[in-house]
DNA sequence: ACATTTTTCGAAAACGATTAAGAAAGATAT
DNA sequence: ATATCTTTCTTAATCGTTTTCGAAAAATGT
């Protein structure tokens, strides 16, 4: 509310002074120094954002681009977490998040020159389709972006450990001594569902196991319907698989939902096992079996990766940073009847 | 990208005209308008929003202040829907968002010197404690504000229309033949419960009912193990219920789970209703019989709301905007065997 | 044809900060 | 004592806009 002029006048010397003494600059007396700092204090003194961009060409503002094909943004519960551990870790170093869209007032652009409009200092890019052409230019553009569960070249990505993930849960599942384990993934076109699906088959091979080509099957992410009708097909087989991996916690009420329909028990007639470990999964009745996804480590690392590289571009590595979830054995994986 | 210097030099004008051309100023001739327009396009000029909102006041930019105490942030499924239709809202209007937080760089401030410093133009809150002391500073502040499902002199706010909701779910579930009806309501201190309870109350005074004081029980929303308690109480009394409301749907999964221990069916045993028409309450088996709050419908209004509060402050009321739900006639309430 | 009004444009100040360059004062060296 | 170097501060330019005010040009009136 008050400004630098004011403050400077208040101290009795220049604006000049003031912005040295408050950024910490090296030529300027100590005495003064601390004069305008106490002043500042009780004066109630802070920067304007505005000008200071405007001057400096950093906001520590950072640009948020989340848009779901399905457009529940904000409700996807995954992301939304992840979010929330960027937004903590972000706004702990001083840096605010502003989301990125396609428009200046009524105007449509481009997210990248809605970004350079905000002169935001970097961007976290999430929960998109990569290979939209808007998303491309913001990726090969000059500003940091630090992408979530996506690899790209130019620049650092956070990743959860989807094989990992996979692979600990077909170990338990393997160990509970299920052999006929089927697999709805999601979407196949995803880099998530290539590095599960390659994990599960990888699996199988370690144990030199093979399942049947149509126990793999695809249902989109968090679809229930398609899910539900996945399980039925596979309930329907003449030798119908003992388990059932599905794409996410939420698509897996689908399968509950048409097991339930047949009279069949979880998991004594048959065992399921979602991905995610959200909300969810743990107040349900049996609880799931699941992956929870470190979902705020995921946001915390890429808020610190990518302020990292808008701070000190030299010394920062681009790199893929792979977050480990947590297998958490519900009771929705029972012992096979090995028959 | 490029400045509106470079755009004059272009155009053979002075920055002054570029701006008024823009700006569709009146002082401006017509030719050279277009001409300066088009020249903007061919260009791609956008303006700097960091010199605008030094020059102007005006920043185009919203504070979203979202502070759950359980620190579920941008988790709280209702809250992230409702900021999602207020983004969208906002965004279509050509205003950014931006969340507001207590600190500029490391220092900690108050949520109003985080507005100042930021210039934002209005702020939406939901989802605090209203009492806290910094947004009570927000609130009677000079900046715009609109509450989401709180009351305040000062500013306008969105409410659900909560004491239609439980009304028309007290006429389903009254149709449907039940007299003994059981609420467990979420924290009564907040004015979204206040409004339910009352509602509650004066639809048994209308049909001349009452129910047991037991019958009222008091759980956190959200909360599975509070709510499975206070079912299992309900059910544990000689004359228990024979339909009973939950704070919301999450938490019924906890009186859903405490039902099925007690291998109890639903809705031929007991007849079970949520709140907030989640993803959750539509794909569970039996489908949730509930209130789906316009959430969307909510964010959209409360973005109509404040935008309009900052453009035409003089010509815009402060009031109180309600907004309607909708019964969602689910399965988890059948017809009372009235005995 | 001259005065007056209206329209259209540009010069310059301003918003609130940062920063390069220079000036004044004090310290050190010769 | 003079020259040189440091330290500390100020002046002024700058970032990219908007906006006031005055000037020039065009239109209107008499």
């Amino acid at each position: 509310m008050i400004s630098m002029k004011e403050l400077a006048q208040h101290c009795g010397v220049s604006v000049a002074t003031v912005s040295k003494a408050l950024n910490d600059q090296s030529d300027i007396g100590e005495s003064t120094k601390i004069r305008v700092k106490q002043a500042a204090e009780k004066l109630g003194y802070f920067p304007n954002a505005a000008a200071r961009s405007l001057k400096t060409n950093r906001s520590y503002n950072i640009g948020v681009l989340f848009v779901d094909e399905a457009n529940s943004g904000l409700t996807h519960e995954y992301f939304a977490a992840v979010l929330e551990g960027f937004k903590v870790e972000a706004e702990k170093q001083g840096y605010d998040i502003t989301f990125i869209n396609g428009q200046i007032g009524k105007k449509k652009v481009s997210y990248y020159e809605h970004c350079k409009y905000r002169n935001v200092d970097g961007v976290v890019i999430a929960c998109v389709k990569f290979d939209n052409p808007e998303v491309v230019e913001l990726l090969n553009g000059d500003i940091p972006v630090v992408t979530i569960d996506h690899i790209n070249e130019n620049c650092s990505s956070v990743l959860s450990d989807n094989v990992k993930g996979i692979e600990s849960l077909m170990e338990y599942v393997y160990e509970k001594g299920h052999r006929k384990i089927a697999y709805i993934h999601g979407q196949a076109s995803t880099t998530v569902t290539k590095a599960r699906l390659t994990s599960f088959y990888r699996f199988l091979e370690s144990r030199e196991l093979s399942v049947p080509d149509d126990y793999v099957l695809e249902a989109d992410y968090l679809d229930v319907s398609q899910a539900m009708a996945c399980t039925s097909e596979l309930l329907d087989r003449k030798d119908p698989p003992t388990c059932i991996l599905y794409p996410d916690d939420t698509a897996l009420i689908g399968g509950l939902n048409e097991i339930r329909r047949r009279n069949l028990r979880v998991p004594d007639d048959i065992s399921i096992a979602g991905y995610d470990g959200s909300r969810l999964s743990q107040i349900l009745n049996p609880r799931l079996t699941t992956i929870r996804q470190a979902t705020s480590a995921i946001g915390m690392q890429a808020a610190k990766k990518l302020i990292s590289t808008i701070d000190k571009p030299k010394t920062t590595f681009t790199e893929q940073i792979i977050v480990e979830g947590e297998l958490i054995t519900g009771e929705s994986v029972g012992n096979a009847n090995i028959s």
